[in-house]
DNA sequence: ATCATTCTTGACTGATCGTTTAGATATGGC
DNA sequence: GCCATATCTAAACGATCAGTCAAGAATGAT
């Protein structure tokens, strides 16, 4: 046989996406990525192919390790409102943290008209996230403790948008703006409670 | 004297804008804007200095001439939770005509992070919208049209929150997700009316 | 008509872009 | 140890980038 690869995939993978996350694609130089990552210009073409398919990758990457991180409160199976109003408080607060903002708000923003295949990508987080919350709701549903009159696949989908108006004042460093918008939120959400 | 200006200075400034605003900055060279603007290379870095300086003026225009192009329904007297529902529809119905979604949060996405100037730019946008919302909410609560429990400041910082996130589902395409949001949002909307 | 002034033009700068090539180096099976 | 194979390295590719320059063309006051 011959030679193998002396640095992981993976590792140089995630220091990529960084960069991209940080910088954006059309910002992100060959030269950039391959200071950053530590690998030689070529193997990075051999590893990764081409700047399309690298940061393609990326977001792959991203949508399945990074971009749902804090839905573990969601996913246990008694899951409620108290859950998705606290999952959205934590990710109210994580904005003060995530400078970048979402590497696929980004993504949408800056490639989705030209890459047909990177909008395909992000379209299947948002569908993800609706299908995720739309469980949740149901479940609440069938607890009686959501009103009947709701329609958890609306508010799942009202969910969604909420998450990326927040990441976007998140980025523009609104956070006073934020913190009025999540207490509306908050108390929108209560109405949905039948126990109180 | 001497020979003056055979362009509209304005008219270019449209263009530019419009390339900035389908390609973003980044994507959008100094080639493309002369092709598309149709004056010479030199005419357009006599015209609006370097790349920057004509990327920040044509933000600056757009703030001033686009952003809050639907808003006449907002500023009359005697608008209401009516209008402001009325005025969140057709936003809603704007983004499947405007593909290349909002120069401002794209350049929020894009350019805030290494410019500070965009960044402020920006942030004047959603204050001049939080007012706005504000102002009219505080009428409709001296009206009695909108219960007094309600934090007008507060409301508005919602609002121009659904505003970024209706941008971004529609720059992404997500048309049934806005529609099924936006129903959600509406029926928030009926419960701050004292009317009903 | 003259002339200073300003705009227009197209070629040009050095730098950087994404990508590729050829040759040196290291690996694993025999 | 040897060879086949794959990776690594440095240099280079043509193209394009943002920005500039010198010379010609048009203007308006005199």
């Amino acid at each position: 046989m011959a030679r193998s690869c002396n640095f992981d995939r993976q590792e140089k993978l995630i220091l990529a996406m960084e960069l991209f996350w940080q910088k954006g694609f059309a910002e992100t130089s060959i030269s950039d990525l391959v200071g950053h990552l530590g690998i030689n210009r070529f193997s990075l073409y051999n590893s990764f192919g081409d700047k399309q398919k690298l940061y393609r990758e990326c977001l792959s990457f991203y949508l399945d390790n990074y971009s749902f991180g804090a839905s573990d409160t969601l996913l246990h199976e008694k899951a409620g409102l108290v859950e998705i109003e606290a999952y959205l408080a934590r990710f109210v607060a994580l904005q003060r943290e995530q400078k970048y903002g979402c590497f696929m708000q980004n993504a949408v923003l800056e490639k989705s008209l030209d890459d047909e295949s990177v909008l395909q990508e992000c379209q299947r987080l948002f569908c993800r996230l609706q299908t995720s919350f739309t469980q949740v709701l149901q479940d609440c549903q069938a607890r009686g403790e959501l009103l009947v009159n709701v329609q958890p696949h609306q508010v799942a989908a009202f969910l969604v948008l909420q998450l990326q108006g927040i990441r976007v004042l998140g980025k523009a460093g609104e956070y006073e703006l934020l913190d009025n918008a999540f207490a509306v939120l908050q108390g929108y959400l209560g109405t949905l409670n039948t126990k109180v």
